[in-house]
RNA sequence: CGGGAUGUAGCGCAGCCCGGUAGCGCGCUUCGUUCGGGACGAAGAGGCCGCAAGUUCGAAUCUUGUCAUCCCGACCA
């Protein structure tokens, strides 16, 4: 039987389309630019959702609900953030349908038009905050620290399954602080969260940043992200953190009285990681043989797959199975007890292997006898045979031996994708071969703007720790004071 | 929204140039043999060829329109 995947060299957009339905994550929707995510990819998800916010409740966090529906005029508010969302939004025109008079099925009743248009939520700042307006009467009303998971809609021109899709999964983080130096520690302590649970959880090593004025969220006085490396050498956004200065409070008239009696606009962030993270985790680790999941986030860690003639061996393999089963469960392991009789053992082997499980045991008549198990690692591919004695053991150990490996080798084709570079020339070249390139940059838009147009890169950001450096910028040659980083990205 | 391509069985495709009423592989069903890396044989089920109009005795095939999807751009988490 030929291969499921398309290789990575063929077309790495097909082999990640490939990758995302055959192993059973998602597919694309009847409807335009959305995706079904089916149960195992929305296992995935789920885990993300319970990490990531127990993560949010550990730093004082709450959840809390906000409308789908945004009334047209609260966009307007902002200006900034108008300009930003305008081109995207899905709006809701009338509440009523009807049959249609010449009998071609059902039509938009024309009597049922709002006075006023609601907007699908594109992200829901507006709304928030208007709704904070009537939270917020004093200092001892703040800070305020809420979380919402939702599915937000951005009217995408083109759309990827995870990457950009037009409806999405995602949480939003708003909170509201009585000093703006407050707000800018919230907005970075969250940036340190996603970096946390990108690099711990997903095993996928970030850099940690600030976006240029240019590439800047719609209404922020500063963006922080963190950004990844995938394996094609594009560079993709994985979560971002807003400081968003007084412009929304100033926008929906959101004003404190502090302790000296006196009357101010609240600080405000907003930050937010989407199910955009699946396709991050999907691109940072595969390979050509499917999925490979991080221990911490694999919905099953171990797979059993029993192997026997007749039917003898059958239940003597499927005893010994059962027994390594609750063994590895009474140590928090997800196992998966494959034991459908209805497919052979190489068949399922690369089934588990596309779904991307990182250990599979395999048990025949064989280790019955022996007291074995054949031990399978999807992330080396290795195979050996071991006691079952203290089983359960070491294969909780080998989770952590695997989750390190994922990192490490991420890490690695990450710094190795990183470039230091000095000159248009080499600059050039090494966008198009892909992965980071650190650079000298003179600060200014312009240069950022040209470079985008000559070379398709964009300035991804400028890191976290950036040092003071005195050097010239890679393209207008005009003098710079740092390196920054930039790639092609998705 | 610009440029390119594609819509034929659940999936992947051939057939179209040169019109004659639909085929291959995988998958699915049944039976038998198999079972330590995607099994084999036999017998089956499944499609108004994206939609609409036109040309024709006759259209998957030719013409026009339309819708959808994918890829490359622009836009974006």
């Amino acid at each position: 039987m030929a291969k499921e995947l398309t290789t990575r060299e063929e077309n790495y957009s097909q082999w990640y389309n490939d990758l995302v339905i055959k192993a059973d994550l998602a597919e694309q929707s009847a409807v335009r630019g959305c995706m079904v995510i089916k149960p195992y990819g929305y296992a995935i998800w789920e885990f993300m959702h319970d990490a990531l916010d127990k993560m949010f409740k550990d730093t004082g966090h709450v959840n809390a609900y906000f409308p789908l529906f945004i009334p047209k005029s609260f966009f307007s508010r902002e200006a900034d953030h108008v300009e930003g969302f305008a081109k995207e939004c899905a709006v809701v025109t009338h509440h009523r349908l009807m049959n249609d008079p010449n009998g071609n099925g059902v039509v938009v009743d024309p009597s049922a038009k709002l006075e006023e248009e609601l907007i699908v939520r594109p992200t829901s700042e507006t709304i928030i905050w208007d709704t904070y307006r009537n939270w917020i009467k004093s200092y001892r009303d703040l800070p305020i620290l809420c979380n919402q998971w939702a599915n937000v809609v951005r009217w995408e021109m083109r759309t990827r399954l995870f990457l950009r899709t037009a409806e999405f999964l995602w949480q939003e983080g708003h909170t509201a602080h009585a000093t703006k130096e407050e707000a800018e520690a919230e907005a970075q302590k969250m940036l340190g969260v996603y970096t946390e649970f990108a690099e711990k959880w997903l095993a996928i090593p970030v850099y940690q940043g600030v976006k240029s004025a240019n590439e800047r969220f719609a209404g922020a006085l500063n963006t922080y992200c963190i950004e990844a490396m995938m394996q094609d050498g594009k560079a993709l956004q994985a979560g971002t953190s807003h400081f968003l200065g007084q412009n929304f409070a100033k926008a929906f008239d959101v004003k404190y009285l502090n302790k000296e009696n006196k009357l101010d606009y609240v600080w405000a962030t907003s930050w937010g990681v989407s199910t955009r993270l699946m396709g991050a985790l999907i691109m940072s680790h595969s390979d050509d043989d499917g999925l490979v999941l991080p221990p911490h986030i694999a919905p099953i860690q171990v797979v059993i797959v029993p192997i026997y003639k007749s039917d003898d061996q059958r239940v003597a393999v499927n005893a010994r199975c059962l027994e390594l089963k609750s063994r590895l469960e009474a140590k928090g392991l997800r196992v998966k007890y494959d034991d459908r009789d209805t497919q052979k053992p190489g068949f399922k082997f690369h089934e588990w292997e596309l779904k991307g499980v990182p250990v599979r045991l395999a048990i025949g008549p064989r280790d019955v006898e022996e007291g074995t198990a054949e031990l399978a690692r999807r992330d080396t591919m290795t195979k050996e045979s071991l006691s079952i004695e203290n089983i359960e053991g070491n294969v909780a150990d080998l989770m952590d031996v695997i989750q390190k490996n994922l990192y490490q080798k991420a890490l690695d084709y990450r710094n190795s994708h990183t470039y230091d570079v000095d000159n248009w020339e080499d600059f050039k070249a090494q966008i198009e071969k892909g992965g980071f390139v650190h650079a000298f940059w003179d600060g200014t838009t312009e240069t950022e703007l040209k470079i985008k147009e000559e070379t398709k890169a964009t300035l991804r950001f400028i890191p976290l720790d950036v040092k003071e450096e005195t050097g010239v910028d890679v393209y207008s040659g005009k003098p710079a004071k740092m390196r920054v980083y930039y790639a092609k990205a998705y």
